[in-house]
RNA sequence: GCGGGCGUAGCUCAGUGGUAGAGCGCCACCUUGCCAAGGUGGAUGUCGUGAGUUCGAAUCUCAUCGCCCGCUCCA
């Protein structure tokens, strides 16, 4: 896949800027220094996902007859995690070579015998800079010893790139011999001391009972509890193969480097769908969410051509995946996924079965066939669709004014639906008692609705500009002709004012209410 | 986790050892008959945090936290 990935730093911090400016998105913990990898979501970013996972359940579990909603638990068990495969899937001890920087499986490093070579530090003879860390070079029995103070020159040097020295000039201060048999501390293709190992487990532990003595983990995964239910759910709901389960929460994975705004995050938001299948159904259900699952970006405004399908191929999937396609927006900060959509056939279900005792089978009455059904999994990420939804509707639009002055308007362009309000709603003057009123009593009909926003705050072109930013898509202004002024034809008429072309038409008052409800649901 | 860059008002940034600033934004009042007009007044910072050096630190040193870029990682 020939990523002709194409990045936009300036681009995303101008996005990054106005998401803090507007009220979107804060860094949690902000006044304290910040939490690496944490966000929070302001007012204005709380409608706009909050419109995102309200669409989402409405498409996935509300107009579909096959798909249930459920809403587990955050605190995982032990067992459902060894289980599945998580705890110990990914809990290896790394070692990093100081020399090259490469980064080592610690129990696969084959045992060595020699002499490690211990250095305390290195200095330039003819300046005062020395380094005091600690450094050591294993040499093979028979090999010169020289070879160790090669190495560590080499190691040394680095601290002193920035000081123009080369390897040669450096003076190692003391070395110190010990004589080592079956050690694996040290890298096998240079010698080079490696760093104690750490362990890499990317799920968050926590624990309680009275003396904390019990182990719960934060799920890494809304997949888990849905495998876990799906028994109770068959039995509970008269519900047939094929149908799903959908749920929409937080997982918490403690990445290693949380990067890029809140694309990658330690404490995140998914909307997972288990659609549990016939085995012989698998691979062609797998291609229709797919498409369902593109029809769905469709309609919340990320097109189709900012989409990329990764068909990932054999070698490349997770071992249990028959089929997997990853979802991938064109974000400023590259090419990245926003979705994967899965066929991880009955892996899970399997597991559990296993792990629990409990039989997971299912019994067709028609075909009296006793099967573990399959599953096709679409796992979209909550919060990496609002960024890609933010990323979308950002738009710089140069103006020019009679005078010939350029002026750039920042918009938001996002699809009504989506938008954290829908209507701003301006009386011309402030002044004028009876335009505000009217607004007033406007923004009373249409508030149990939608989310409306009542400014009065300086010239009328500035607030449709402050709403431009914001995205909201229509803006309706009290005026003159609403109160008849001019042409009695016009009394209770306001002027709506689209964001897009920022283009004026007159409506009655008393149409505004279903005109705008067509456009924003 | 490694390497590099950066952290000063809500935002963008200037200020390199001696009284913390600008533009924009924000608030109030005036003005304003439809696209960031204008006027007057106003608020806002332990200069990311903590130590150190110094008579004196936004500025120098160290540590730490965070952000960005490149690696690495992403079961």
């Amino acid at each position: 896949m020939a990523n002709k990935d194409v990045t936009d730093p300036a681009r995303m911090e101008k996005i990054v800027s106005l998401c803090k400016r507007r009220g979107f998105i804060f860094q949690a913990g902000e006044i304290y220094g910040g939490l690496n990898g944490c966000w929070d979501y302001g007012p204005l970013g709380a409608e706009l996902k909050r419109n995102l996972k309200d669409y989402w359940w409405r498409k996935t579990v509300q107009e579909r007859d096959d798909v249930l909603g459920m809403d587990g638990a955050i605190l995982t068990m032990e067992q459902v995690l060894v289980a599945s495969g998580h705890v110990g899937g990914f809990s290896d001890p790394m070692s990093d070579c100081l020399l090259s920087k490469a980064r080592l499986r610690a129990d696969q490093i084959p045992e060595q015998d020699g002499t490690a070579v211990w250095f305390t530090g290195a200095g330039h003879p003819a300046s005062n800079w020395s380094i005091q860390r600690e450094f050591a070079v294993l040499v093979a029995p028979g090999k010169e010893i020289g070879e160790a103070h090669k190495t560590a020159r080499r190691y040394y040097s680095e601290f002193l790139a920035n000081k123009q020295i080369s390897p040669k000039e450096i003076e190692l201060v003391e070395d110190r011999r010990e004589e080592v048999i079956g050690t694996t501390r040290f890298n096998p293709d240079n010698g080079s001391l490696l760093t104690e190992p750490r362990q890499f487990n990317l799920m968050l532990q926590t624990n309680f009972g009275a003396t904390g003595e019990q182990i719960a983990y934060l799920r890494p995964e809304t997949a888990q509890s849905i495998f876990c239910q799906y028994k109770n759910v068959l039995d509970s709901n008269r519900v047939k193969l094929p149908f799903g389960i959908a749920q929409m929460g937080k997982s918490f994975r403690n990445e290693i480097n949380p990067r890029n705004f809140t694309f990658r995050s330690r404490e995140f938001e998914q909307m997972e769908i288990e659609y549990f299948c016939h085995p012989d159904d698998g691979l062609r259900l797998t291609d229709e969410w797919l498409e369902e699952r593109l029809k769905f970006y469709g309609e919340i405004g990320i097109p189709r051509e900012k989409l990329h399908i990764l068909d990932i191929p054999d070698g490349e999937r997770a071992f249990y995946s028959k089929k997997t396609y990853d979802i991938e927006y064109e974000f400023p900060f590259g090419i990245q996924e926003l979705e994967g959509v899965a066929y991880p056939t009955d892996y899970d279900l399997g597991v559990h079965e296993k792990g629990s005792g409990k039989s997971q089978l299912y019994f067709d009455e028609e075909t009296k066939e006793k099967f573990l059904p399959h599953v096709v999994e679409p796992s979209a990420g909550c919060d990496r669709t609002v960024l890609a939804l933010i990323c979308e509707a950002y738009d710089e639009e140069t103006l020019t004014d009679d005078k010939g002055k350029d002026d750039v308007r920042t918009v938001l362009r996002f699809v009504p639906r989506m938008a954290p309000i829908k209507v701003g709603i301006f009386p011309l003057l402030k002044k004028n008692e009876e335009q505000v009123r009217i607004c007033k009593e406007i923004q009373k009909t249409l508030q149990p609705w939608m989310n409306v926003y009542y400014d009065d705050g300086g010239a009328v072109g500035r607030r449709y500009r402050r709403q431009d930013e914001v995205g909201t898509p229509f803006c309706i202004t009290v005026d003159f002709d609403t109160l008849g002024e001019e042409n009695p034809d016009l009394k209770d008429t306001v002027t709506l004012r689209h964001r897009d072309s920022m283009e004026q038409e007159r409506l009655p008052i008393s149409g505004l209410l279903s005109w705008l409800l067509e456009r924003v649901r």
